[in-house]
DNA sequence: AGGTTATCTGAATATATGTTCAAATACTCA
DNA sequence: TGAGTATTTGAACATATATTCAGATAACCT
């Protein structure tokens, strides 16, 4: 119902065509903040790459040094470490001295619940 | 107990330094397929941009179409459609025609629970 | 202190990605 | 059929990103 005629939003200048205005008005209400889109944005990012999935399915039971990880997934310690920076600076994991080594482990349980619905879906 | 001295792996030239052979095999028992692994890792990619999942919470009460969603978001109606082709590609969302309009909707339950997950964590 | 081990840092690079613009396609209505 | 609307496509561009290499820290051991 309704003709598909594109109706205009955005007042002044009338740029920007729409069909459906209630569904758009909708989806602005019920949308969250920029702030906290952009948060759970950075979370879903950082899974989706193949080898920091890797790392976080890796940590998911048991915690790690770098060189383990390195040799789990072939890749140089380097650039282990950087990708371990990523998840420290969003606070999914956190690490641990012990002499020389350092441990790393998940920290956040959005992540290893995410990591289990995932898992749980692709394993069919 | 046991020191940190490094031991080695791939044994035919010593390249690789492992501290916890143990955990390091028990990783590689309990990973994935490299196939799911991918599959997994770019469904959480196309979630993990602010646009994309600006789309993914739109559709997940109602279906729009192309132009809705562009002034939903701030974006060209041509950008909206790029990225509706990857979501397409992932078999995440399905399209419908009426008449000159394209409804758009989600196509995956992984994406809606995945999507209601992070939603419940972030809102707190 | 000096040497070894584990990790980090920064620069460099190749590749991927998001968006826009211009033009093509698909459908509808008069 | 022809004009108008909705969406798609491909090239282009600027930006982001993953990895490596070389060198810097930090902690241990003798």
């Amino acid at each position: 119902m309704g003709s598909a005629k594109a109706k205009c939003l955005d007042g002044d200048a009338c740029q920007v065509r729409v069909i459906h205005l209630d569904r758009v008005e909708r989806a602005r209400r019920e949308t969250v903040s920029e702030k906290e889109l952009n948060w759970l944005a950075s979370i879903y990012k950082v899974m989706g790459d193949p080898s920091r999935l890797k790392i976080v399915m890796a940590l998911r039971n048991v915690e790690m040094c770098v060189c383990d990880l390195a040799a789990f997934l072939g890749l140089t310690e380097s650039a282990i470490s950087h990708q371990l920076r990523r998840f420290k600076d969003l606070a999914l994991v956190k690490s641990r001295r012990e002499g020389q080594v350092i441990y790393y482990s998940l920290d956040d349980e959005h992540v290893a619940e995410l990591l289990n619905i995932g898992l749980a879906h692709v394993t069919e």
